[in-house]
DNA sequence: TTGTATGCGTTATCAT
DNA sequence: ATGATAACGCATACAA
């Protein structure tokens, strides 16, 4: 270790370089005077061989590798992980489970390749990989309906969300609001329903009108269809995801109804449909590179043994557009 | 290294698992049996302070993290590069430039944590860079006008790209062709137009019709307005991008005229405005991931030494919709 | 507080 | 062809 040559010697250098226990300024001072002077930068290598610590968290990743990076969720979740990242010394580096067998990742996983792990899967959380916990500090984005033991989490206040959505529609007068709400067996899915109950709810309205779709624009026309063949009056309607917004509209349209004059719609999540569709769609916006962001400084606290909190929530935000 | 325990010697193991020189047949099979068993997976760091290798290349990209995630350029030579990569042992991580000073990525480079770079500087070559060659292995995608002196390139086959167009209008009959061509200060703008040329000439067509842009949807449409003012007939154009197809489109249809019917229009890159364009348009694929693959094949040749083309031409194709 | 010495898991050099 | 053994560059337990 050449600064050793500038100063004293070398174990005091690495003491200066990894800002530990106490050193005296004087040669403090010194040392750092000559890393400057000889342009050192330490070696990762013979550091991670020392410290058995990598500096390197993995995203992991579900499908196949050429799909991931033309999803726009997983580009902002990435765009997120890596510009945390870059304000610490540790490498990203990402592998897709599927690919080969799993046994393999499982190994790399645990073969002191990695101080930590990322885990996202699609939207909801496929937590086949939670068995690792214990062995690896792991993050999930999203969490399981059955919350396992102690692992950790990073989500949208879904919730709350929902409630401010469904809050735009009460707010506005209307007072025959449905929802279109997400599959029961996982969280998004419960939790954007629980936000809209509470808030009609809150507004004396009734929560009898609700039909369950599947995420998709098929099943959010199937279910807007279901609940305008009730009979029922309604003037407005939270549907749990853009998607499902975007299929509600093809019906309302369909029966000769207008958006927002009749029937006034809000979203969830602020994807690409929600500025496509017209009239442009009032949704509640989805933090996805904060919360890869999150995701990563919660890891990163994790390994270097700092608390961290075990659920973490983003906020969300209301995005006014046309058509509620 | 636990694995001798159940051969001979560790220095022998190590060849067997570097494939390196003859190793006795008997000792190879014991050893390999003897890694099953223990399910030993070689540990990064200790190697790459051995060999002074790290098995990780960088992508050095110019703009901000997070503009880079957004780009479906970026995203696709990145899958590309990852799509490669994970048939090797070689690592990916990812460099911004522009951020922070440039002395900081450049020590960060030169300081032996790298094998190897990958330049990706958006379409064209930014070769700031290209200093660094000598001391590490370098691939540029796209290359500058005046070749550097020992560099390595990978590029889409733009003039035959743009020739095969060109061709698709001379082959129709067509025979007023003009072309909308891009900057004449980087090798696409450049190779395009010659492609181009080259084909009208080849049909004894002119080549008088030749109006320069800058890539831009406004400067399409300027070049177009500029063609069409001219007077001359006009039953053709070979657009250097998509982008100045769809500026040339508008200015077409302000102009009364039918696509393809009294102007043909033929693009290339087949990007997004490809297909979202009415009548679609027929245009040149530019293969983008395999662009990013091919980079990082040429970059793993060059690390382990093994011979690489200094300049490797992506195939284009022809991609046939409405608008030729 | 600071220096000394040992070890991290591999590769590479040199004998054998 | 194979086995000792010395680096590789740093962190750290221990000694001072």
């Amino acid at each position: 270790m050449v600064a050793a040559l500038a100063g004293v010697s070398r174990a005091t250098v690495s003491r200066v370089v990894n800002g530990a226990s106490s050193v005296d300024p004087g040669l403090t001072a010194s040392v750092q005077k000559a890393v400057q002077a000889l342009n050192y930068v330490p070696n990762r290598a013979a550091r991670t061989l020392a410290s058995r610590r990598t500096f390197t968290v993995t995203l992991l990743v579900p499908e196949s590798t050429s799909k991931v990076f033309a999803d726009p969720f997983f580009a902002a979740v990435v765009e997120g992980v890596a510009r945390y990242l870059n304000t610490t010394e540790y490498m990203l580096n990402m592998v897709t489970s599927s690919e080969s067998n799993p046994e393999k990742t499982r190994r790399y996983l645990l073969g002191g390749n990695v101080d930590g792990v990322l885990v996202v899967s699609h939207h909801t959380g496929d937590h086949s990989w939670a068995h690792l916990d214990g062995s690896l500090p792991l993050v999930f984005a999203g969490r399981p309906l059955l919350n396992s033991a102690d692992a950790y989490f990073v989500e949208v206040d879904n919730e709350k969300g929902a409630a401010t959505g469904t809050a735009r529609l009460t707010g506005s007068g209307r007072t025959n609001i449905a929802t279109i709400a997400g599959p029961q067996d996982m969280h998004p899915g419960v939790d954007r329903l629980a936000g809209w109950r509470g808030e009609v709810l809150r507004a004396g309205l009734t929560d009898a009108l609700v039909e369950i779709g599947d995420f998709t624009v098929a099943s959010g026309a199937a279910a807007m269809r279901r609940l305008l063949d009730r009979g029922a009056p309604l003037d407005g309607v939270f549907a749990a995801n853009d998607q499902m917004a975007a299929g509600a509209y093809s019906v309302i349209r369909e029966r000769g109804l207008r958006i927002p004059e009749d029937i006034a719609v809000v979203g969830f999540d602020d994807d690409y449909y929600a500025t496509s569709l017209t009239p442009a769609l009032t949704t509640i916006h989805h933090p996805i590179s904060l919360l890869g962001e999150k995701m990563a400084e919660v890891l990163v606290d994790l390994i270097e043994g700092r608390p961290a909190e075990r659920i973490t929530r983003l906020p969300t935000s209301l995005v006014e557009r046309e058509s509620a």
